[in-house]
DNA sequence: TTTAGGG
DNA sequence: CCCTAAA
């Protein structure tokens, strides 16, 4: 079976460890309490379901001993120790191990308690050993200290389990207990400290002490020094003496039998429960029947029909008790182990449910319970409460992130994502603004310009033609509000077009060499556009209204005085900068020389670029003539009247493109 | 800031 | 157009 499996020797901070005599042998529990935890003692039997058990049931006290580690949990289950814990107690082992041969149960005579930081533990001692009573009363004395409830008992007379003892519950051992609870006279004292505790936890009480009931105390006389610390815990071993039926003792008697077999009191009123407990401590085995058995000197000596209890399934209470019982069962027809402990998983399983709800105790023998559990408990154990508040936590935030996530990313979504797009008309009447949308970025909302998701590729490209065509030689002049307003991106030249037209106003090249200082002609306005931070300028095409302009200016003002120029001649063309019009001025004089050199061969000017603005040749010729007249004079004179001239000229000439 | 040039 | 050096 798997419970062989567990370690033979399992401890962990709280744990039991119990040493069983297989044949019945005294058996000892080392209990320790602390914390949650308690420790342990079971018979190996209970949780090996092997056939050595017939022997061992047989009250061979040849049988080894055999040690269990386990760790009690909170919520009273058992769960095998691990290695490390079992190394932790690995002293105790050794030292068990010198007992094992111990005798039996006859031999027992005391239980030493050890108790050690994490746990105590309880030694079994042997009447013989008033010595190692001695010695093990330092040890005990340390144990007192920390343990009062556990105690040394010893039984001298056999005692006789009451052959009626079937299955019961714990409750219906509460009531037996309370019928005949008087009886037993056992040092309640001691008892009262488990008392209190066992009350309180009835149920895991039980389990405990079914626990315990693998494993047995002994020797009153050594009981008697063991607990020295523990003067009123002293158990009446006596009670056990002789030949006992159990199922003729009183509740009371019962539960002293229980200490005296197992050393520590117990406040379970369940007589059956008690029976079969103390049954099977002396066996040392799990084996036993619910009543029926009949405790000779410490032996069970016979037992009653095994009314095998028919294992609890009604009973909620005794679910582990049963399972512990059932492991037990002295039967020597231990085929039934076999099976039971299976239909002992099972129902394990199905109560696990049920386990989760007891009442976590320190240490009450109920705890102890069933070893066989262990590792089918351990197995089957469910998950705590903590693991599932846990996970359940973990599944609200996930929920709720998902959840909350969702639901306001729904909103958001509607809010913020759904793209706000600023009417189109908005964008015109101003220049600078672009229709966008409302986007988030990195939870920000924003606004983005719209168009970034737009294909710019081809509108534009369906603009740029409407450019080309355009640049009708009358007025350049931008009609500069227009232009402003339509202005944007490639889209604004074809604006600029049917706006020049509109706007049209001033300009002729004419004008502008006369007016260049004047200021009205063309419109200025368009500051929006103009400059924006550090991005690039909005490309501008030159009109040739404002070429002329330059021309003249630059033939008033001489090159080079370009701020002045502007100043002058661009005033109403705000977004157009001095480098600008050095800039194009540069552009007309390169233009002009090559235009005019292709001119001259014949050779039509250049289409390379149909974008742009054909430059009437007078301008060119007007161009070219001012720049040679800078680049050999120096600049002072360019005065005004050439300007006049130049401009005539231009004018006349007029036929080449800008 | 303005100019002049290069890019 | 931009950028920058030079003035």
């Amino acid at each position: 079976m798997e419970q062989k499996k567990i370690p033979r020797l399992v401890s962990s901070a709280p744990c039991a460890i119990s040493r069983l005599n297989r044949g019945g042998a005294p058996i000892s529990v080392w209990r320790a309490e602390q914390g949650e935890g308690i420790l342990v003692g079971g018979p190996q039997d209970a949780l090996d379901n092997r056939s050595d058990d017939n022997d061992f049931d047989k009250n061979d006290n040849s049988d080894p001993v055999v040690y269990q580690l386990v760790r009690v949990e909170g919520d009273g289950t058992l769960i095998p120790a691990t290695e490390d814990e079992v190394l932790q107690f690995e002293t105790f082992l050794h030292d068990e191990k010198v007992d094992d041969d111990l005798p039996s149960i006859d031999d027992v005579t005391h239980v030493e308690e050890y108790f050690t930081n994490d746990c105590i533990v309880k030694k079994p001692e042997f009447e013989e050993g008033p010595s190692k009573l001695d010695t093990a009363d330092v040890q005990t004395q340390k144990l007192d200290a920390g343990l009062e409830e556990d105690r040394l008992c010893t039984l001298n007379d056999s005692i006789v389990l009451p052959s009626n003892c079937s299955a019961v519950h714990d409750q219906q051992l509460d009531k037996l207990n309370t019928e005949q609870g008087a009886n037993i006279i056992a040092q309640q004292d001691n008892a009262s400290t488990e008392t209190t505790k066992s009350t309180v936890l009835n149920d895991l009480s039980s389990d405990k002490e079914k626990a315990d009931a693998c494993s047995k105390p002994v020797n009153e006389a050594s009981a008697g020094q063991s607990v020295s610390g523990v003067t009123s815990s002293v158990p009446d071993f006596s009670i056990l003496k002789g030949e006992v039926c159990l199922d003729d003792l009183t509740m009371r008697e019962l539960q002293e039998a229980f200490r005296a077999t197992f050393g520590r009191q117990t406040t379970v009123k369940d007589k059956l429960w008690l029976k079969r407990r103390i049954a099977m401590g002396l066996i040392n085995s799990c084996d036993v029947p619910s009543s029926g058995c009949v405790v000779r000197d410490y032996k069970v000596i016979a037992m009653g029909a095994k009314q095998e209890i028919p294992v609890v399934e009604a009973i909620p209470k005794m679910e582990l008790e049963a399972n512990l019982v059932r492991d037990q069962v002295m039967n020597p027809g231990h085929e039934r182990d076999l099976p039971s402990s299976l239909s002992y998983h099972s129902e394990e399983q199905q109560r696990s449910s049920k386990r989760l709800k007891r009442v976590p105790t320190d240490n009450d023998e109920p705890q102890v319970t069933i070893f066989a559990e262990q590792g089918t408990t351990k197995r089957i154990r469910k998950p705590t409460k903590r693991y599932i508040e846990e996970l359940s936590d973990i599944d609200t935030h996930e929920s709720t992130g998902r959840l909350s996530s969702p639901g306001k990313r729904h909103v958001y979504d509607e809010v913020l994502l759904r793209p706000r797009i600023a009417p189109l008309h908005e964008v015109d009447s101003l220049s600078t603004a672009y229709p966008t949308r409302e986007d988030t970025l990195g939870g920000c909302s924003v606004h983005v310009p719209y168009v970034s998701r737009m294909r710019r590729g081809r509108p534009r490209s369906n603009f740029i033609p409407f450019l080309d065509p355009e640049p009708s030689v009358e007025c350049t002049e931008a009609p500069a509000a227009d232009v402003v307003n339509l202005e944007k991106e490639g889209e604004r030249k074809n604006h600029k077009n049917t706006g020049k037209k509109g706007v049209h106003v001033e300009t002729s090249g004419e004008k502008d060499v006369q007016g260049l200082q004047d200021k009205d002609f063309c419109n200025s306005d368009d500051n929006p556009k103009t400059k924006r931070d550090g991005k690039r300028k909005h490309h501008r095409a030159w009109t040739l209204c404002e070429v002329v302009k330059l021309v003249d200016g630059v033939a008033r003002y001489g090159a080079g005085k370009w701020s002045e120029i502007r100043r002058l001649a661009f005033s109403s063309y705000s977004y157009r900068t001095s480098v600008d019009l050095k800039d194009k001025w540069r552009n007309l004089i390169r233009a002009s020389q090559t235009q005019l050199s292709t001119e001259n061969d014949g050779v039509c000017p250049r289409k390379s670029n149909p974008s742009a603005i054909p430059i009437p040749v007078s301008i060119l010729l007007r161009v070219k003539k001012l720049a040679e007249m800078q680049s050999q004079a120096g600049d002072v004179r360019v005065p005004i009247k050439f300007s006049g001239q130049s401009t005539t000229v231009v004018q006349g000439k007029v036929s080449g493109f800008l």
